[in-house]
RNA sequence: GCACCUGUAGCUCAGCUGGAUAGAGCGCUGCCCUCCGAAGGCAGAGGCCAGAGGUUCGAAUCCUCUCAGGUGCGCCA
């Protein structure tokens, strides 16, 4: 339990006391009494809307029930004062102890400080990248990488029980595609030559593909008809593709948990099994859809189709899960596919999509909804596009002819770390402009290096005290004496240490690993404001000559800082840095 | 035509799911290194939160409509 829900807890039992006096009516619903800090540190360092949100159902002032809580809550000993402002609200501000066992926690727990029980072991299954396996990660992909990526960390950090999960898609025409590409760079492997025409793909990577086809069956299926080789080739080439794929991920430093192959429910009887039990809720019908409204495409003609009624679940129109010809749509396998992620035992589904999947939201839920009897919420995180830029200039990939952006060329040319903390310093619904070169860049304009330069920086004060002899392990700040730093400047620091649980919990419940990133960027501004004030008070800095225990007190304060920056940049999956160079 | 996302300082973006006088970086102006990393810090100027209604003690945040940009729209995946 943190500061600020511990807070909350002696507000609800004053509210106790209060209705125990016959001072508050007995019955008080008091789930929207929160306890936060106050957007304005001058008003304290924690303000309650209790007054306001119980006056009406109490038929009081606002006001008389903030001067009855502020009295009871002045008694204890870790607020130091109890005002009522403006309309109803009651600020607290708190003694320094309470802050200084904040470093001495962050100190003891280490990473585990910030840690959340929220998740109470709920399993949560995160699905994320699912590119085709059809050639390399491009950006877009690595986008959606990172996201999922961190978002299952933080969920994991909030106490759920995570599972990273990617979906191949092999079952689609898409692999058929690059089955026919491969063949193309294998006939070209043995000297024949080809011409890539539209529906192939011409990118090089399938080069050595074409060749490890040759080295493996030789000419066996040279100027032979595509019955002969295409179920053999296109194994192999999706194979061969997932083996990229993987390490591609790896090179970012994402690791799954299960892959999970859209072609296993082919041919199983799971896609029908899906099915059959929407049907039994008679949600699955034959029918004509309704032309789409305003123009018409040109070929189009009302056909009878097999449909899902999405609509019962909140969809604007039903959904084909069959087409015209009898076969099943992309929908039918990605039904049975969450079929099969609720009869795992999920008990929250998430979905990380490209934006250009945005079409596709309200059917999936409509799915999973009646799948699951609306007992198992599917979050959909849709991840805008990454526009790329270097040197201010806009960078373009052109699919066409076969060179996109990969993942390699952004992870080779900045590095993984890099990637990721820049790639979540923007919500995931907005798009972002990544720019090679200022990513790169060290200054404060640039977060990543802002915030790693915070951590170097407290890194080589340690280093320093342990040249000049003195200890400085963690267990030896932790039990240092606090008491002498009284400073605005580092009791702020150690206030904003303070909502670190508390933002873990907001940003997990909110599926928004990017407040992490906002928050480290915000911790470290404090860092380098203090460190910045031992210019002018040399009593603020954190090496003081000669004074071994108020030295260390000093350091406790900045070891902690530097633990939860690298326990939140661990969520994000960024290593810390020790110096900068 | 419909659905989804977005609209906050000159620019790029946060805003703790409804709280107080809306914040940061860049850019602009003026300061701070004989001293732990100045690759930093402090201060100032800059706003009708796209617009109009509504909900309530209270709205950038929730609802409705309008405008602008992006994405998608049976027989691709």
């Amino acid at each position: 339990m943190h500061v600020f829900s511990e807070i909350r807890v002696l507000v609800l039992s004053a509210i106790a006391d209060l209705q125990g006096a016959d001072d508050l009516p007995g019955d008080l619903e008091t789930k929207a009494v929160t306890v936060e800090p106050p957007r304005d540190a001058a008003h304290g360092d924690m303000a309650t809307n209790a007054a306001m949100v119980l006056a009406k159902p109490s038929q009081m002032k606002p006001r008389d029930i903030a001067e009855m809580l502020a009295a009871r809550l002045g008694q204890d000993a870790r607020v130091t004062s109890a005002e009522v402002a403006g309309p109803g609200f009651l600020n607290l501000r708190l003694a320094d102890q309470v802050w200084h066992d904040t470093v001495r926690a962050v100190l003891t727990s280490g990473a585990e400080f910030g840690r959340s029980s929220m998740g109470l072991g709920q399993k949560v299954n995160v699905e994320y990248v699912s590119a085709n396996p059809t050639g390399p990660l491009h950006v877009g992909h690595t986008r959606g990488a990172v996201f999922g990526d961190a978002l299952a960390s933080l969920l994991d950090y909030a106490g759920y029980d995570v599972t990273r999960e990617y979906y191949i898609n092999d079952g689609g025409a898409q692999v058929d595609v690059l089955a026919r590409s491969v063949y193309l760079r294998y006939l070209e492997a043995h000297g024949q030559a080809v011409a890539f025409e539209d529906g192939t793909y011409p990118g090089d990577y399938l080069i050595p593909v074409g060749e490890a086809l040759k080295a493996k069956v030789g000419d066996a299926f040279v100027d032979k008809g595509e019955q002969f080789w295409l179920s053999d080739v296109r194994e192999f080439a999706t194979d061969a593709m997932m083996e990229l794929i993987r390490g591609d991920l790896a090179a970012l430093g994402v690791e799954m948990d299960v892959f999970y192959s859209e072609k296993s429910l082919y041919g199983t009887g799971r896609i029908e099994e899906a099915l059959a039990a929407l049907e039994e809720k008679g949600l699955i019908y034959e029918g004509v859809l309704a032309p789409p409204k305003g123009k018409l495409p040109e070929d189009w003609e009302p056909r009878e189709q097999t449909l899902f009624r999405s609509t019962e679940h909140g969809d604007d129109v039903d959904r084909p899960v069959k087409k015209s010809d009898g076969s099943w749509t992309y929908f039918a396998p990605d039904i049975a596919y969450h079929y099969d992620k609720v009869s795992r035992g999920f008990d929250a589904l998430i979905d990380v999509f490209g934006a250009d999947h945005g079409g596709y939201v309200k059917r999936m839920k409509a799915a999973v909804s009646a799948m699951s009897q609306g007992q198992v919420p599917l979050d959909i995180k849709l991840t805008q596009l990454v526009k790329l830029f270097k040197n201010g200039e806009p960078f373009k990939m052109s699919k066409r002819a076969g060179t996109f952006v990969t993942l390699r060329d952004v992870v080779d040319q900045v590095g993984p770390d890099v990637t990721r903390f820049v790639m979540l310093t923007r919500k995931n619904d907005a798009p972002l402009d990544f720019d090679f070169d200022k990513v790169l860049e060290q200054s404060k304009e640039n977060p990543v290096f802002y915030v790693q330069y915070a951590h170097a920086r407290i890194c080589s004060v340690l280093r320093k005290a342990k040249e000049a002899g003195i200890d400085v392990s963690d267990a030896t700040l932790a039990a240092a004496d606090l008491s002498g730093n009284t400073h605005e400047a580092e009791l702020a620091l150690a206030k904003k240490l303070a909502e670190w649980p508390r933002l873990v919990e907001i940003a997990a419940r909110s599926h928004e690993p990017h407040r992490v990133a906002f928050y480290l960027y915000d911790l470290a501004s404090e860092l380098h404001a203090l460190w910045n004030r031992g210019n002018d008070v040399p009593e603020l800095r954190f090496l003081q000559e000669g004074e071994v225990t108020t030295t260390q007190a000093k350091i406790a304060g900045a070891r902690a800082v530097a633990v939860v920056i690298s326990a939140g940049l661990g969520i994000l999956g960024v290593t810390p840095a020790e110096e900068m160079r």
